[in-house]
DNA sequence: TATGAATGAGGGTTCATTCAT
DNA sequence: GATGAATGAACCCTCATTCAT
């Protein structure tokens, strides 16, 4: 609130932005703090007031990930669409932050993984209260009358997020898309309808 | 053939399995060659002679990894099944072989990313015509009359094989489905029949 | 200038000091950058802070060297004594200076062969500038009439003073001359008279 | 004397010339014992039937090189010639024989300063007894009269032999010179008559 | 005798982390 | 609070040397 605190924010941010934009380049183990206090415009000290250890960004950059994800997300789940309209619009808007902020979606694909089980706690709270459920809870409304049960949605979900990751760091999907509208389109189809989806057939095989 | 080439493939595997076993565990930066050695029952320098750089451990995993992957893919493209249940067998064997060599597969998962361009081209090579081909030719033949157009069989084959994989390396989903059955069910329904197939409709929204 | 620039030229002095006397010790190959940074009382990570790799080091030793040896001998060439009288004091000053150096002296003598031909370029031209050209100048000055021709100047050059290094690393020239003011008058009456200049000819200056 | 022992000297030699051949080349620590068993055509472990420690090698290149370089330089003193006719003659011989061994003479000027104390005793006894002595000795017979007492001979030797191998090591010298053969006079003239014979007091031989 | 696969000590180098200024 | 010089643990990799065949 008093000045200081913005100090601390304001320097918070510079490390995330610089953090990210570094090891979305290299990967966690190439990018060196050096180089991410010099992206942040400080010295290599002034790192070490905001974190402890280097692993501590990842933490910093999930956090702060899992939080920029979530905020549109609600919005979504609160309107009034209809739950496949909800669904498309989901797709829609976690591609369209993926690909706003691709290096940190591409930093979080990839070094979420490492993180060490005690720092995954916090983190996995907020993701799944914040993101997955909401993502899970639109999947569900979807689901009444399909081939699913109402307790795949929460797989489902997990499939539906790893989709739309993908993008952000897979080479070979960017390159046969081509665009990021033809994975989008490609994403809500298959999800909404699967492959074989044909005019004049229907039921679950 | 000779006395010599048998060694060395001997120890070519005695590395490959350690290293897929360590590099699993830790993650490729995290594992030492001093580790690997240990875990391969043989000295360090050994280790140099059937590699050149550590870095070539991905390289190996990788072509392993294909070509294992491969192996059964082949034979199901060739029967005579429903492209239907081609798609169906296919998801199931890839599965299968995933949970099999989870290790190996959730190596290469993570650490196939982090291949040096020069290189990656090799591997590409392998995995696109041994494999991604196979799959995507499986893809299309499913898609007639359906929502997707014929060029789309590429992506959906990078999706579904991303899909396969990702049971290997998230916790999430492992914990959230069970058992791998289920996650094989879900998969064949997602890509066969999407999420809102019902009984008395159809058509592509 | 300021005081950053001023520890920088006091590590760089520390590190050359030691690594001249660990050098001239071991050689090249045998000192190791622990040794040194041991020499220096540093820690071996500090020794990077300033160079680059362990090669640069011969670089340092080489540039400080030939900058160390320059100093005097312009002086003398800018004298008003008679060509041979110069060439004399040049014999006395280089050799006074390898003594004082020896370590120095002896490192250069050895290693200097070994520098790379890309890092050599740079080397060279102040040693051919300040040091080489320079005694090749005072003997020239001495040649005229006698049986050399003004071409030759610049080997004898190179000869003369390959001969004052001699005694820096030859422990055989030590032993046998005892002291280096023997090795002196030695060198000088072989550069200036030959061995068969005799009484009724000229006399030993 | 029997097969054995013929075997023996043969290998002896198959490595000694490799080992001349690979040390010259990259210098005595940058030479591996791999590539001097290849240039053999030997295997790696064989080299160690002849020899103890790689350093060794250097014993074998010196005692070698001491002992051809010998060989020629008794047969001068033997002869009836005059005493500066032997002294150039000695220079010619030796200067030859550097330039057709140049690789042995090169890696004997450089890495015989690394021989241990303990294995230098050997060499210094053969280097002396049929080498330098037999310098000092043509040496002597040319001083009397001249400005050099009887007791310099030894280090005038010393000087005269390190000249000679200068060739073998100095690019500068090389390039400056052009050809041996002006070195060989160039060292002759300075030898024999220093650098300020004139024409008045003797002539230029 | 000849071999080269196996080995591990040891070296160069990097980089996260600390701490005096 | 901000800094970056200093540090040394730890890693990759090389290569002399051994030894079973």
């Amino acid at each position: 609130m008093d000045a200081k605190t913005d100090t601390v924010k304001k320097r918070r941010k510079q490390i995330f932005v610089a953090a990210v934009k570094v090891i979305a380049d290299k990967g966690f183990h190439n990018a060196t703090i050096k180089e991410i206090a010099y992206e942040a415009d400080l010295g290599k000290g002034t790192i070490y007031q905001y974190i402890k250890k280097k692993e501590d960004l990842v933490l910093l950059i999930a956090e702060e990930g899992v939080s920029l994800l979530s905020e549109k997300i609600e919005e979504v789940s609160a309107s009034l669409d209809s739950p496949e309209q909800k669904l498309q619009r989901i797709i829609d808007i976690q591609l369209s932050l993926i690909q706003k902020h691709s290096m940190l979606a591409k930093t979080m694909a990839v070094e979420v993984e490492h993180i060490k089980t005690e720092d995954r706690a916090r983190i996995e709270k907020i993701y799944v209260e914040n993101f997955l459920k909401v993502i899970k809870d639109s999947i569900e409304d979807v689901l009444p009358g399909g081939c699913f049960a109402e307790e795949d949605a929460m797989i489902l979900a997990d499939i539906l997020i790893a989709m739309c990751f993908l993008w952000s760091h897979s080479d070979f999907i960017q390159r046969h898309a081509g665009d990021i509208e033809t994975y989008k389109r490609i994403l809500s189809h298959l999800f909404l309808y699967g492959l074989t989806r044909k005019e004049k057939e229907n039921g679950c095989g």
